[in-house]
DNA sequence: CATGGCCCTG
DNA sequence: CAGGGCCATG
């Protein structure tokens, strides 16, 4: 039960059991509501500085009791939900766990059996009183009796918290009955000498420099940070062995320190999450804890491990009580149901860290997709809502309503009281294939226009389509009808297919963010899913070995979501490990703050994905890119190196454009008997000429889109710029020296939108 | 200054 | 075929 590998289950059910309540569509002012704290308010990060616990023996104690009296005073007399102190109650749990472990390890060097009996007793107990926990809160939830059993629970949770903190305390004495050797004094003294800065019995000043530096400023961002570490640590456990990974978190804990003093003061919010990152990071020990050198491990080892234990369990109850008193703020400030908030970073679309750091990402680089992102989901649900109930919109392509709904899509980060928007319906450059050029037929999926129009020839002159060419190359393919509400919440009752699962391979990166609690992402809000319905991907992802693209870009912003935080803190290729080597090119980043996800720069993978979406868009804006390339932080460099990739791509199609065009001149002239015929079969891209095959063979090399997988519309443009040069050449244009400048033009026009899909961060699996 | 196109190179 | 350099354009 308590084998490491329990962990993951462990934790897991928390995951799940505040998200499925918290479809956006639900809570109309979630995502709306700034669920981070009020500004200025103090709780009780103070308390909850990791070095205070571990240096003095007192320490964990002192915090409880403090945290205690902080809670009395405040007296909490609001609602307090049940299921918040139990997730705290968890992860405590969690972390005494991990303790467990770690103490297990010792044990076999101390070889302190009964020691371990205890404290496996103990947890036990605390467990037990988690899951009685969790059944009154059913219990209380079912009960429907709010405020007196909002009174009751709370009542209840204090005596629990007190329950816990009291076992927890009993723990840290075993544990210092162990292994407390040394006298605390000696600890703290040899710690003060390493730390070079303390004077002695400054517990205080400790406690200030502690604060400065280690406090987590924002719960949610450690909370974040933690499930990550934990996640590690658990993960590390499993593999290394405690000692070499306490080296290998001391030498990150070196790096990490470097950073920072490189950094200095500037950035204040910066500042505070290394500082919380670093106390997790080590997994609860003191920095300078490792510095005393290597060959005393088994010796100190005790030691060091019973003050990370206390650190653990310190933090822990600590997190509790500031999870408790958090929620009480939350609650004051706003009226959404309790449910409605959670800390979990599993639902950090409703969380105040996701909020924030959304923000943040839009103060630090205007880019709005992310925190868009999560509103979109419920804007659509919203709007889905809204046809089921009222159906005062048409049911089917709304592309041109929702546009002059929805002005520009990612152009400003709304004001939270939603409109109902649809910000994923189409890059910017949608507007790029207004009907202007009425001789073309839209076909793709997303241009759906008012009311559908027949074929109409694509070359206005010479040549009709005959009806093999239509057929190949014009034919609406069932998929692109099917699929013509793309990017819209389609009819009424859109039945959510399954989520395929093969999702999973597509990158590394979702295994290692949150598939490894729970693959089958049973978390999936039913808006999500709808993006699977009306997504023109959907069309591909149908092919057996085409990886369903990337929805979990979507499903789980979390990787975007550390995207932005390593973007706000400018994190260096120093400052991040190339991790993941042989992850499909993925961008797996390990970076001292965790598993970051943003590329620094170009990989193969991107390369890839830049060729799939070539398809679909010759001439990419850079907003387009840094839209569709969340995973990369971009820079002048790195925007202007893919720019050059499709400027790359635009000239290899252009150049075979010309080359065929070519051919077919001189076949036109050679065989002028034929002329007619062969011209125009000359003339066709369908997906059995040879020039297609070229064309595919360069943006679609590994065949991520099968066989007729490739955008139609594609292949419409390539005809159409096929013919262009034939007509171009064959008039002679082409003695002018820009001639092919008007064909640029018109060829830029036809860009379609990119599938949502496109967004998702990572490497298509080809 | 950003961007795109073209030419050229390795 | 990716990418660098150069130039034109806006």
């Amino acid at each position: 039960m308590d084998s490491p590998s329990d962990l993951f289950d462990d934790s897991s059910p928390q995951i799940r059991s505040f998200t499925p309540g918290l479809s956006s569509a639900d809570l109309p002012g979630v995502h709306t509501a700034p669920a981070f704290r009020a500004p200025g308010f103090p709780l009780i990060h103070h308390l909850l500085q990791p070095g205070g616990g571990p240096r003095r023996i007192g320490g964990i104690l002192t915090a409880n009791l403090t945290t205690q009296r902080h809670m009395e005073s405040r007296s909490l007399e609001e609602e307090v939900t049940v299921g918040h102190i139990e997730q705290g109650m968890e992860r405590a749990e969690e972390r005494m766990i991990v303790a467990e472990d770690d103490l297990t390890e010792v044990k076999r060097k101390c070889s302190d059996t009964v020691l371990m009996a205890e404290w496996s007793q103990d947890v036990m107990k605390v467990k037990r009183m988690k899951l009685e926990c969790r059944q009154k809160d059913k219990e209380v939830e079912e009960g429907g009796k709010r405020r007196e059993g909002r009174r009751r629970e709370r009542e209840e949770l204090k005596e629990q918290l007190e329950a816990a903190r009291e076992r927890l305390q009993a723990l840290q004495e075993k544990v210092w009955k162990a292994f407390g050797e040394k006298s605390e004094k000696e600890e703290k003294k040899r710690k003060c000498l390493n730390e070079n800065g303390c004077d002695g019995d400054g517990e205080g000043d400790e406690e200030m420099a502690e604060d400065e530096e280690d406090v987590p400023g924002e719960m949610y961002d450690e909370e974040d940070i933690d499930t990550a570490e934990m996640e590690k640590e658990s993960f590390s456990l499993l593999s290394v062995s405690h000692f070499d990974n306490f080296h290998k978190r001391k030498e990150q804990l070196h790096k990490d320190r470097e950073r920072r003093i490189d950094k200095g003061r500037d950035g204040d919010m910066e500042g505070i999450m290394e500082g919380s990152r670093l106390w997790l990071e080590c997994g609860g020990l003191t920095r300078g804890d490792w510095d005393g050198g290597t060959e005393d491990e088994d010796d100190e080892g005790g030691q060091k491990f019973a003050q990370a234990l206390k650190l653990e369990l310190g933090s822990a109850v600590a997190r509790v009580i500031d999870r408790v008193l958090r929620l009480y703020t939350e609650m004051t400030d706003h009226s959404s149901p309790p449910a409605a908030i959670s800390f979990h970073p599993s639902d950090r679309g409703h969380d105040g860290g996701k909020e924030r750091e959304g923000w943040m990402g839009l103060l630090t680089r205007g880019r709005v997709e992310e925190p868009m992102k999560e509103k979109e989901d419920g804007d659509r649900e919203q709007q889905l809502k809204k046809f089921k109930n009222g159906g005062s919109l048409p049911p089917g392509p709304l592309r041109c309503s929702e546009q002059s709904d929805l002005p520009m899509p990612l152009a400003v980060h709304r004001s939270p009281d939603t409109r109902k928007t649809f910000p994923l319906l189409g890059p910017p450059l949608s507007t790029n294939l207004s009907s202007s050029h009425p001789s073309l037929p839209l076909h793709h999926p997303s241009l759906t226009r008012p009311t559908p129009l027949a074929h109409t020839p694509l070359l206005p002159p010479a040549s009709q389509p005959k009806e093999t060419s239509s057929s190949t190359s014009f034919h609406q393919t069932s998929s692109s009808s099917s699929s013509s509400s793309s990017s819209f919440p389609a009819p009424p009752p859109p039945p959510p297919p399954p989520l395929p699962l093969p999702l999973l391979h597509y990158s590394m990166q979702q295994l290692f963010s949150r598939s490894l609690h729970h693959p089958q992402l049973p978390h999936l809000a039913p808006s999500r899913k709808d993006y699977l319905s009306s997504d023109p991907f959907l069309e591909f992802s149908s092919h057996a070995s085409f990886p369903p693209l990337p929805f979990l870009g979507h499903l789980d912003p979390s990787l975007t979501r550390h995207g932005v935080r390593e973007r706000e803190r400018g994190v260096r290729g120093d400052g991040s490990i190339r991790g993941g080597g042989g992850m499909d090119g993925g961008e797996l980043y390990l970076t001292a703050g965790g598993i970051s996800f943003l590329s620094e720069g170009l990989s193969p993978c991107h390369l890839k994905k830049a060729k799939l979406m070539f398809f679909y868009t010759r001439y990419p804006s850079s907003n387009t890119l840094k839209t569709y390339f969340p995973d990369v932080k971009f820079n002048r460099c790195v925007t202007s190196q893919m720019i050059k990739w499709f400027s790359n791509f635009r000239e290899f199609f252009y150049i075979q454009m010309e080359r065929f065009a070519r051919q077919a001149v001189r076949d036109a002239l050679t065989r002028d008997g034929a002329t007619r015929l062969g011209r125009e079969s000359q003339l066709r891209v369908s997906r059995d000429t040879e020039l297609y095959r070229i064309l595919n063979m360069h943006y679609n090399k590994s065949n991520v889109y099968q066989v007729g997988a490739v955008p139609e519309r594609f292949i419409e443009v390539a005809e159409v710029a096929l013919r262009e040069f034939y007509s171009a050449i064959w008039t002679g244009r082409d003695s002018d020296p820009c001639w092919k400048k008007g064909i640029y033009k018109i060829i830029c026009k036809l860009d379609s939108p990119l599938p949502d899909a496109f967004r998702m961060p990572g490497c298509p699996v080809g």
